[in-house]
Parts: structure tokens; C-alpha cells; sequence
DNA sequence: CCATTTGGTCTGGTCATCGAACTCAGGCAC
DNA sequence: GTGCCTGAGTTCGATGACCAGACCAAATGG
């Protein structure tokens, strides 16, 4: 992390993932990018963030190995191996953010791809273990609320797709 | 969250949840509360975080439900039912922590008291339930690094103990 | 080959965070 | 009661992060 950002004196697992991904904006990056989201133009039509963080996290990322970065003109951000282990960490943090705000009528529903619906604790509820994020896909739920967002990252994702398969916009 | 820390036109469930829990210490704080520490200066000798903004996010976490606090004088803060229900994101994302820094070598050993080790998916090796907090017995590993902190909580912190249950200094 | 899009950098102003100093109330020794 | 200590904050000035918007160069599209 940039300045005043590390937890340098924490002995602590926890500290250390906050120290790479607890920045403002990063976990939501994070989670377009598993959401398939591979542009520079196309995170920021979607997080409505301004370019000159956007850009100091991807090149963070890039650095702390969760990303990386291929093409040279108009580059393409890809998880890495190591990023994908996060996919349980934020699958928990969205399903905690659900039940607080809208219990029973989520915003996107995940099914473990040619199997079963997968429970909250993110299980599938078939074969009762935890799909693989590739293994995943994604669809809106009763609770989205289509009428938030309209930019093409936006519609484009509330097609049922799979997890990690790049986004095509427009 | 406080001013410039909202998500505001994201229709997303873990932009909801990192507007409570994603700025810089709260999870910290929180993952504290869990180890059961409840005082205002041992939150403080733990974190080493200032009091300014120790006072600011404590005051935030019981405006949003997540601790409560008790006594006048002297006050403790203590979880909310609400807030327990974070404990597998914060359990995962402490994992990829270790998984990332020291691989092997975990810096805290967690058991599911009574039945059996816990593995890194949070499950129990015994009976395969994923504990609540309550059952969980948090223990220092070989990957901890005592002389790194010799604050009386992280010195308390070291005894093996069950989150939740308040914690004794000195 | 010219216009547009993409992927940035730069800038000035606002907001958050920091450490240090200060306040204020309760507990305890004497 | 007086003085001292500790716990739980609040206040303050300096530093650093974030934001929107202007600007810019390379790549792409026609």
C-alpha cells in the first residue's frame, strides 16, 4: 500500500491482506475483475471512479502480483493465480452486505456452473462444496435494482455469465 | 461510513458492505472485538491507531449496529449479533493473508473447541461444519513472531482463548 | 490521414489522518 | 478533602490522500 496505509507493526494475516487490498476502490476493482471486466475505461464506466486512482490501484495491484498487465497499447488487466484465492473473502463480505441490507432478496444470484444453486455460506447446494470462482456463474437477483446504473458495464454484466470470462461491452 | 467513503450508485452488495467496513481500521478494530478485547485503551496499545480515529470509527460501528456499548464511565464495546455474521469474510480474508506472506508457517491456529482443527477453508477437519465464533479457539502459531509487539493486550492476545470472551489484561 | 477513443498525467481544492497536547471524570492514597 | 493517576476521549496544526476536471499522447476507426 501507498503511504499511510500499512499496518507495519501487526503481527497479524489480516493486516497483511489490508495492507494489498484495503484500499478505498480496490476490493471493488477486484471484484469487476472476477465479474470479467479487463479495461482500463471499462472500470471506470463502471466504479465511477477518477482516473488518477484507477490508475495508482491497477498499477499497485500489478505490483503486489493480484494483476497483470498485457498489451502494450491499450492493456488488458487479468487476475492472477494469487488473486483468485480472495474469491472466498469477497464472496463472504457480499453475502454479509446482503443479508444486512436486503435479507431474502439478494442482488445476484451465483450457480455452481452445471450443478446447483449455491447457498450463503457458499457452498453448492447439490454437491456441497465451494465451486471454484471459474466454476461460477453469475446472474441479477430479485433485489437488483436495474435502474441504478446504465453505462454499458453495467448492462453488459447483468447478463448471466460466468466468473473470470471477459467481459464483451457493446 | 464518514464523508468520502460511500459507494453510493453501486448496486452491489459488497460496495454496501465495505461503506460500514471498509475504511482504513475498522476491520482491524473488528477482528480485535472478536479476539475479545473491549476497552477503549486496549484497542488502542493493541492497534497502535490514534485516538482520534479510534473515537471516530467506534462511534461509527455503534451508530451501524455492529457493537454495542455499554457502562458510562469507563464504556466496553462489544459485537452485535449483526456483526458476528461477518466472521467468515474476516476468517477468509485472514487465511489468503497467510497464505500469501508465509505459506505454511500460520502466524494463529484455529480449533473447533471440543472437536477438531480447523483448515483453511474454515471448516472443521473433524465434523466438516464451518464453527460460529463462539466454538472457535484461537491459538498462536509457528509463524508468530512474538517480539514484534510487547503491548499487555498482544502479550494477553498470545494465551490460547475462545473469540468472544472478554479478554483479561494484566 | 484525420477524428475519435483509450489510457493515462497534472493540478488545485477538499477531506481524512496523524501525533501531540489538552480536557475531564472517576478511583485511590493519604 | 487534596493531590495524583488512569482511562476516555476532544482539539489542533501539519501532512497526505482523494476528487473532478483539464490536458495530452498513442492507438484505433473510417
Amino acid at each position: 500500500m501507498p503511504l499511510g496505509t500499512d499496518y507495519a507493526r501487526q503481527d497479524c494475516s489480516l493486516a497483511r491482506s489490508l495492507e494489498v487490498v484495503g484500499e478505498r476502490w480496490t476490493l471493488l476493482i477486484l471484484r469487476d475483475a472476477f465479474f470479467g471486466v479487463r479495461r482500463f475505461s471499462d472500470f471506470q464506466a463502471h466504479l465511477d471512479i477518477s482516473k488518477a486512482v484507477l490508475s495508482t490501484r491497477l498499477e499497485a495491484l500489478v505490483a503486489d502480483g493480484l494483476l497483470s498487465r498485457t498489451g502494450e497499447g491499450h492493456p488488458e488487466y487479468a487476475l492472477t493465480h494469487e488473486a483468485l484465492g480472495l474469491w472466498p473473502a469477497l464472496f463472504a463480505l457480499g453475502q454479509w452486505g446482503e443479508q444486512r441490507t436486503t435479507p431474502g432478496r439478494p442482488r445476484r444470484l451465483y450457480r455452481h456452473v452445471g450443478c446447483g444453486e449455491m447457498a450463503g455460506d457458499g457452498r453448492c447446494t447439490t454437491c456441497d462444496v465451494f465451486p471454484a470462482p471459474a466454476a461460477v456463474e453469475v446472474r441479477p437477483g430479485p433485489g437488483a435494482d436495474p435502474t441504478l446504473r446504465s453505462d454499458p458495464v453495467s448492462v453488459a454484466l447483468r447478463e448471466p455469465h460466468r466468473l473470470l470470462e471477459p467481459l464483451l461491452v457493446r
